[in-house]
DNA sequence: TAGATTGTTAATCGATTAACAATC
DNA sequence: TAGATTGTTAATCGATTAACAATC
C-alpha cells in the first residue's frame, strides 16, 4: 500500500508542477531594479527639499547599501556622476524614471475585491507613485458596483476589460481556495504581470501566450510573519536572554 | 528538604528548558527558513491527501528548487531520510514545525487600524497557519473598540499590552506620514519583530534594548508593482513584440 | 544484485565588497 | 596643488549546482 501511495504521490506532483519561466536578463537584474526604485524615492525627497546634487555615499546611507553598490547600479543604467561633484539629482531622477518606466501610465486592476482587495483600491499611497487602480473584479454581485469611481465589475468582464484598456499588471487578492482557478482566468486573459497576495505558489504555465515575458511576484504575509517569529526566537536564544537557567559550572 | 526540592526543581527546569530550546545550527539563514516553511506547507497537503513518504525531488518540483537544495535544507535542520525510501512525511512535518516554532503560540498585534490593518485583522488565512491577531491599536477613537473579539485599543495602551501579553511581533499598517513616529513607539515598547507595510524605509536603532535581536521585514506593495511593470516591459521589448494582442488561434 | 535515493563534498556561479586609478 | 569622489577592476564571500560515494 505504501508503495502505491508513493507512486501516486510522485505522479501527482509531477503533473501538478508547472515549468518556471526563466526571467531573461541583460545585465540588470531584479535586485538592481529594486534598489534603483529606492534611490528614486530618496532623490524625489531630496529634490523637494531643494538639493541639487548627491553623492553615492548619501544614497547609500539612505537606502542601507554601500556607496560602491550605488555607483555600480547607477553605472549599470548609464547614469554618470561627476568625479568630485557627485550626481545631479534632477538628471539622475529623470533617467531613473525613464528606465523604471515611471513616465508611462501604470494602470493596474484588482482581482478579488474582498477586504484586502478593497483596502488596496482605496490605498492613497499608490497615487503618489504613479500607480493607478482602474477597476476591481469579483464574482460576488454584492460587492460589484459598475458605476463607482473605481468600478467593481463581474469576473466575466475581466478579459474584455484588460484587452481594451491594455492592462498589464493585476493584483490577485482572492481567497486561497479560489487562487488557482482565478489565476487561470487571469492567464487566459493574457495578463503578463501578477502580484499574488494568496499563499498559493502560483506559476505561469509555459504556454505560447506568455512564453517568456510573464512575471509573478508573491506577497505572502503569513510566511513573512512566520519568518519574523523564527528570527526573533533564534536571535534571542543566541544571545542567551530569556532562559534564566544559569550555567552549571560549579557543582 | 525544601532545599533539596528546590535544587531538584531547578535541575528539572534547567533540563526541560535546555531540551525545549531547539538545537539550531548557526548555518541556517533566512533563505533556508523561507524554503523550509514552503516545504512544510507542501507536506501538510500531502499528509492530508494520505501520503506517507516523499522524495527530495518531489518537494523540489512542488516548490521550484532542485532536489539537492531540498536535501541540504532538511539536512541542515537534522532531518534525515532513508537512502532509498525518501523522507517520512509525518516525522519531517513534526520536526519542521518544531524548528519553525509552529508549536508555540504566534500572537501578533496590528498597529494602525486603517483599511489595510482591519483587513488583515479579519484575514482568515492566518488562523490556518497558527498566527493569531490578538489586538489592534490606533490613535483614532472612531475605530477603537475595546470590547470587540479582537479589540482595537488606543495607541497609549500599546506598551503595557505587549508587555503583559509578551507580544514579539507587530504588523505596522499606518499611513506613510505617521510611520517613523509610530515605529518609534513600537521600538520603545520593546518589540523585536516588525512587519512594515509602509513604504518608509524603517530601521531598528542600534540601541541596547534590541541590539542584535531585532528584525524588520518590509512589504512594499508599490515597489512590487513598479518592479512588475519594469520586468513586463523589458521582457516584452526583449522578445520584440510591441503588443500582447497577437495570439495565434484558429479563426 | 541492480537500481534508486540520500548526504556530503567539491566545483561553479554570481553578487557583494574592497581597492584604486582616473580626474575634477 | 591637495582632497574628494567617481567608475571599474580584482578579491572575497556565499549560495547554488553538480557529482558521487554510501547504502538501502
Amino acid at each position: 500500500v505504501t508503495g502505491l501511495l508513493f507512486i501516486l504521490a510522485k505522479i501527482t506532483i509531477e503533473q501538478i508542477t508547472r515549468f518556471e519561466v526563466p526571467p531573461l536578463e541583460p545585465n540588470i537584474n531584479q535586485a538592481i531594479v529594486l534598489r534603483l526604485a529606492r534611490y528614486l524615492r530618496v532623490l524625489r525627497k531630496l529634490k523637494s527639499m531643494g538639493f541639487i546634487k548627491v553623492f553615492s555615499n548619501n544614497l547609500g546611507d539612505a537606502t542601507g547599501v554601500t556607496p560602491a553598490v550605488v555607483r555600480k547600479d547607477l553605472s549599470a543604467v548609464s547614469i554618470q556622476g561627476h568625479k568630485r561633484g557627485g550626481y545631479q539629482i534632477d538628471a539622475t531622477l529623470h533617467t531613473l524614471e525613464r528606465v523604471l518606466g515611471k513616465d508611462e501610465r501604470q494602470e493596474v486592476v484588482i482581482v478579488g475585491c474582498g477586504k484586502i482587495g478593497r483596502a488596496l483600491m482605496s490605498h492613497p499611497e499608490f497615487q503618489r507613485e504613479g500607480i493607478q487602480i482602474v477597476a476591481g473584479f469579483d464574482i460576488n454581485p454584492n460587492v460589484q458596483s459598475p458605476d463607482a469611481p473605481i468600478p467593481i465589475l463581474p469576473m466575466s468582464a475581466l478579459a474584455t476589460f484588460v484587452h481594451s484598456r491594455h492592462i498589464d499588471v493585476v493584483v490577485l487578492t482572492v481567497p486561497d481556495n479560489a487562487a488557482t482557478e482565478v489565476f487561470d482566468q487571469v492567464v487566459a486573459a493574457g495578463i503578463p504581470g501578477v502580484l499574488n497576495f494568496t499563499s498559493i505558489e502560483l506559476k505561469f504555465p509555459p504556454t505560447a501566450k506568455c512564453r517568456s515575458g510573464c512575471v509573478i511576484h508573491h506577497v505572502n504575509i503569513g510566511l513573512e510573519i512566520e519568518n519574523l517569529f523564527y528570527l526573533v526566537r533564534t536571535h534571542r536564544s543566541a544571545s542567551g536572554e530569556p532562559t534564566p537557567a544559569a550555567v552549571p559550572s560549579e557543582r
